[in-house]
DNA sequence: GATGAATGAGAGTTCATTCAT
DNA sequence: AATGAATGAACTCTCATTCAT
């Protein structure tokens, strides 16, 4: 009976430990994010995240290796989270169009959510260390070819025009960049979403008109 | 005679003298553009900064107050020199249409000659120091204010829709500034400058569909 | 009993701790007060200060803002306690000369004891920083201000003549400074209080002539 | 004949520039006495001294070897100028009450005219270099021993009381030196050498009640 | 595991001094 | 003789990181 108290014990304990191992690293975490997300990498000290946080500067270190660790932590976790989201999206059977906008929809309303997170990873620090500008990159480079390829598909199904999808790529993937940072407003993400959307797929010309400017 | 090649020297040595400390300034100004386009503030030191120049730390105080001043004039440069120049193009007499598409082609045209200095003018990097931060946002309110009047030009002019004129100027500012950033290509500005002006009137809708999604 | 005990070490561990912490506080004071009587403010570096207590320079900021912090709390600390001491002095209810006569043998004793911080406190570095200029001037008028009071209780009193108390206070506060500086001597500190009371009460004229000079 | 003209040309070029050199020797030495009585050696830069004198940097070091001796030079002929003063003083015949008063109103003339100078020379910036602190000493013990001779003459003279004459003339060099510094008044430097002289000589007590304190 | 004291390399900046012109 | 541009050593201060307790 002891023992198995003991073991139960031990493994209640173990576990609580565990969580409470977790919890202390997501504070860090979402408490340097912050921070992170308010100043450059070099004006957030680890003196400030440690009195964020309530620990001292040395049990930081207990949790994450460097600062530089932290911080690439912090965009990782963005980075993974925002991706998978948009991997579901994109597996379901929408036409171009309609997965244009869920996408955008799907990210304005993230962004909404996670501003600190993303203000980070839509910072052009870019060249902090190697490991920060191969991420950016990375998910940059992720970012592309996700809206390129909605827009080949969508070339292919005949909904877009033959435009050039890596520029027009680009053009998607900077103004979700740009809205998401400094587009104050009080609509709701989705609105703000078919808004982008509406601009991007009807352009800002006035129909009754276009033949004069094609 | 001899007096007056005598005169004649001393304007040149003069002027020599003057453009001399002005070249060192402008060859400070641009080596750290360079270095600060590369890396963060904060990861450009001045001991760089001046081994690059070809001088000694103490010389670039010659030049700059501190490495503060040095950065920000590299900004104001920058702002102000792209600043004037639209200024003019704003002048002219067109229609919005084209209005638009002559600045984005002036804009295209700058920062492919200007990348460093144009890289940093264009990086979040906010919270530096109040200065920096004052004066990118000027600079991003002033292109925003830009691009919604020749907007609400086109609208009132009928070339343009009706569209919310806030988010589309954003939308624009937005992707003028990540094609500077991010597209690399090997096409003349002015190409650049009417691809993305095609797509901003035209959307990328086909237009044979136009009537299924507005 | 246990628990008692454990409470005991607690106590014990923080007030040692504490302790610990002030010792070192006042160790850097007393090293670099040593250093700063030695050299003046601009001689003596920081980089010095750390090797002459054992640490490193980055642990002299740990315990002061700044160098001139630590300058100014040395003045500061020299200033307070020697003050207090007169002050308990002063409310005694002696006639003029006697309490004359024991606030310099106050006073020398205590230069004799805290000679360092007070050859700093007598310097007339009086340019270094506002705080410090304040700091002396401050001391200088309460110093001479003590004396102008002896001087006039004892002109009412009748013990001493109507002499310009103002020059007289001058006088007084003037010898100390510089004999405490540089009166080297074995005698007893008291001793050297009566000499100089002599030659201030008495003046150095021969008795048997006053009659020829007054 | 063109021979003597050209020699005696070169004679007064030559006399003409030496009386030029020597100006500005003296207009540098005059100019940053000033900025020496100001502020501290260290808070004194040659930029300054060059911008005040109204040259350039370099030319200081045409006329002086280094900030050290132009600071020593400052001090030596202050220092010289004054002793030699003394000097003749002190080789009249006079009784020792005499000479000590007509000591102290040659330094207090001395002073009022040559203020600048002379609160460097005052003041206790004792350990700037070895020959700074060495003139220091020597010009202190150089005065020390002409008080003390007064002294000792007036002693054997039968004027003055036997003193301790060591301690007696630091308190008459420390008042000096601390009136010359403080003493802010409108009386004139014989005035003040008076009052000064009659506290020393008769000290500060009622003669009425003199007997109760001898 | 947690602390906070300690470290020390390295940053920006200053300034006496030198030197080509 | 005079300049002023250039130097570079030395300063104060910061902060990511380590370590004894």
């Amino acid at each position: 009976m002891a023992r198995t108290t003991k073991t139960l014990r031990g493994k209640i304990r173990k576990s609580s430990y565990v969580s409470k191992r977790a919890l202390r690293r997501s504070e860090i975490l979402s408490t340097s994010a912050k921070l992170f997300s308010l100043k450059s990498y070099h004006d957030v000290t680890m003196e400030e995240v440690a009195r964020k946080v309530g620990v001292s500067k040395g049990t930081i270190y207990l949790y994450f290796e460097s600062k530089e660790n932290l911080y690439l932590e912090i965009l990782e976790n963005a980075f993974d989270s925002l991706v998978s989201l948009i991997e579901v999206e994109l597996a379901k059977e929408y036409a171009a169009p309609k997965k244009l906008l869920e996408v955008l929809k799907l990210i304005f309303s993230y962004y909404r959510k996670h501003t600190d997170v993303l203000r980070i990873l839509s910072r052009d620090e870019t060249h902090l260390i190697r490991e920060h500008y191969e991420m950016t990159e990375r998910w940059r480079k992720r970012g592309l070819q996700l809206y390129e390829k909605i827009i080949e598909k969508g070339i292919r199904e005949g909904s877009f025009r033959a435009t050039n999808s890596k520029l027009t790529a680009l053009i998607i993937y900077a103004l979700v960049r740009s809205i998401t940072f400094y587009y104050t407003t009080k609509k709701k993400p989705g609105e703000v979403a078919e808004e982008v959307y509406s601009v991007i797929v009807n352009g800002i010309l006035n129909p009754a008109k276009k033949t004069m400017t094609a």
